[in-house]
DNA sequence: AAATATTTTTAGATTTGTCTAAAAATAAAA
DNA sequence: TTTTATTTTTAGACAAATCTAAAAATATTT
């Protein structure tokens, strides 16, 4: 059994590994901790063969650490569908919870809970929800909503910044999952973007079109 | 903020104390911890001012404790409302997977999971949930099943013993919230008494038949 | 009321996750 | 390739919740 601590490491390192093994400095900024103590939880997992580690060369999942990894963000991202869908949370408020409600000990809650919502393949900011076995469903087709080409419709699936703030101004500008928008003209001198979105043209900065995930329409 | 153990300790003060203080024993038994534990951590919980403690005097809830205490049953109870009606467990299957689920800190999220089971005022056992603000609604007619007059229907409206092993004998008796019971007749020499229900007429121990509530019908 | 038994508290130790400060290893720059 | 800077690890300490063993207070019995 591991200890929600244990969990949040794991979950880190899942995220941060896009190849190529974890930096201790990495992880210590994302846990918001020092140094130091990465290395203490570092050897502890390493001792439970949930990762991989080398002093001085960071650290990767093994396979049970990724699986193990897996389990929480499932966890996380159905307990999200649930605040989003039947208790009526904006989906800028659910991630905190969902922070507690993801180390919740039982199976049979999370496969029960998978299918009281109708098993979901994407949580409410378009994320993929991994499957009883870990497997998640990739999108072919999606890109940044700055690599779009112009003129062409283009239909929103996720974000990639999950923060209250970025969910709060897009709320704002009536931007959400399942809208369409269109890529009008692209400046080259700000990376700034012209959109056409439901509620007219918009001229978003490039953190906001760099940070909306969309699919070309049909 | 409350550790998870903090807020144990104060819900089992609660279900200990009928009049008079808790003593350091009976604390440690249900916690099933050491009684220097138990100094320690009402200690602390003093120091906060959740419980009123002289040194070998016992402990007692103040207000705002039992407050908190109320508030951890009412998240308790809330979720095994949850667990039964939304996901299909059996209410000898949700007791272990509330007391992780009552520890989750948000007021809003106990509301909208109240409101979404539609303001129950018991759960699976029969036990009254308190309302937001710590109100608890009282059954008058209540009494256990031994306390009835030979003859007279009782409806079953909770039980007192919530362990997985009796509430398991009560569904293979087909025993359940809800049901008819007449007591037919009671037998002194071991207090056993026999008892008509829907499955037919049945001996039942005293031990049974002291756990279930019950309440006259009309 | 004195002796014995029980309950409760204290003292000191352990584990978990964290910290600071210093040392060691690695990477970058002169 | 030395020197300097950065990253990572070690050493030692702390707070929380627990434990064992011993001491102190209270209760019970003779």
């Amino acid at each position: 059994m591991l200890t929600s601590t244990e969990e949040n490491y794991l979950k880190a390192i899942l995220a941060l590994e896009n190849e190529g093994a974890v930096s201790t400095n990495a992880l210590a900024d994302r846990m918001e901790t020092k140094a130091s103590s990465v290395t203490d939880m570092i050897r502890k997992l390493a001792e439970k063969e949930l990762v991989d580690y080398q002093k001085y060369k960071g650290v990767s999942l093994t396979i049970s650490g990724k699986d193990a990894a897996l389990r929480i963000v499932r966890k996380h991202r159905l307990w999200e569908v649930f605040l989003v869908e039947k208790l009526n949370f904006g989906w800028d408020e659910v991630h905190e919870i969902a922070e507690q409600l993801e180390h919740i000990q039982s199976v049979q809650l999370t496969d029960r809970l998978e299918e009281f919502l109708g098993f979901p393949k994407f949580d409410p900011h378009g994320d993929p929800i991994p499957d009883k076995n870990g497997t998640i469903v990739r999108r072919k087709k999606a890109c940044l909503l700055n690599e779009m080409e112009l003129t062409i419709p283009a239909t929103v699936v996720g974000v990639n910044d999950s923060s209250p703030a970025f969910l709060q101004f897009l709320d704002r500008q009536g931007v959400q999952l399942g809208d369409t928008l269109i890529l009008l003209e692209k400046y080259e001198f700000d990376d700034s973007m012209l959109v056409e979105t439901k509620n007219g043209t918009i001229n978003f900065s490039h953190a906001v079109v760099t940070n909306i995930c969309v699919e070309p329409k049909q």
